[in-house]
DNA sequence: GATATATAGTTCGTATACGAAGGAGTTAGC
DNA sequence: GCTAACTCCTTCGTATACGAACTATATATC
């Protein structure tokens, strides 16, 4: 990726943008080999996190829209990651299961998101590191 | 948008992404009565910054594929907020500029912008802005 | 228990994003 | 001055993103 001039334009929107950019990027490399995209990962660890979520369930708990999810669920399903089971008691909602061939990679995909993450925060101080983190929280809660 | 969990995945490009995401969707509102897309409100500010630059060097500025920004010229001419003007040293190479119709909304464009800067850093001390900014561009440059 | 309202998920339309391949034009190296 | 390599831009394919409209189902209210 080409580097910011130096005088990098004062806008948050703009620095923001172009800091997922590069951190999207990167992690898209370390799961290039996996035939997954950063978004089906998301998905993964959401549902390691708490198997068996509603479609509905995981859009909140991902922070993203429902006509989104829906297409990345339908290729994730094609592709063997996961498996969806009509819930009986309310014949809406489905519920949404890792299947074995993701469980099998499970320790390999988590390690790749951690050395991303690692990347990252490299050269960073610890005080650096919260603070990030504190403030792109507080922009995202407000 | 829905507000993050208590225990925040520990995941940078998850919170790169959604703070990203809060950012743009904000500024997209701001930019619905104009008819702009964030992206192509960016394409005027660079133009703004330097009239006549190429496609490719507007690539580099903004950093963004050629294959993305192909597109994004091509519908910003068609509503006439652009004007591409082929080169006659190189016949390979556009040169860019902003229309009248642009101009004319320049100041209050760039208002719009810094009122989306100030939104975000709003209840940031000036000691946090700056460490912000510096780190999200030591994460771009990086 | 019939109707109004709300929710779950899909589909459509449009706009990013970007890798890869292609066509036209330019430059380098000999 | 010719060919190889490079550059500029477009096009194609696939995957986000998300607003809006739609179907099917649930719930709430009287």
């Amino acid at each position: 990726m080409t580097e910011l001039p130096e005088d990098v334009p004062d806008c948050m929107v703009f620095l923001l943008a172009k800091a997922y950019q590069k951190a999207h990027s990167d992690f898209k490399q370390r799961l290039k080999p996996y035939d997954l995209t950063n978004l089906q990962h998301l998905v993964l660890e959401g549902l390691w996190y708490r198997q068996g979520m509603t479609a509905a369930r995981l859009c909140k708990f991902l922070i993203l829209d429902k006509a989104t999810l829906s297409g990345v669920l339908e290729r994730m399903v094609k592709a063997g990651w996961i498996e969806k089971r009509p819930s009986r008691t309310d014949k809406r909602q489905m519920s949404i299961y890792t299947t074995p061939k993701a469980d099998k990679m499970k320790t390999a995909l988590i390690n790749e998101r951690q050395a991303a993450n690692e990347a990252i925060l490299d050269r960073f101080s610890l005080e650096e590191r919260l603070l990030l983190k504190r403030l792109l929280i507080d922009i995202v809660n407000t």
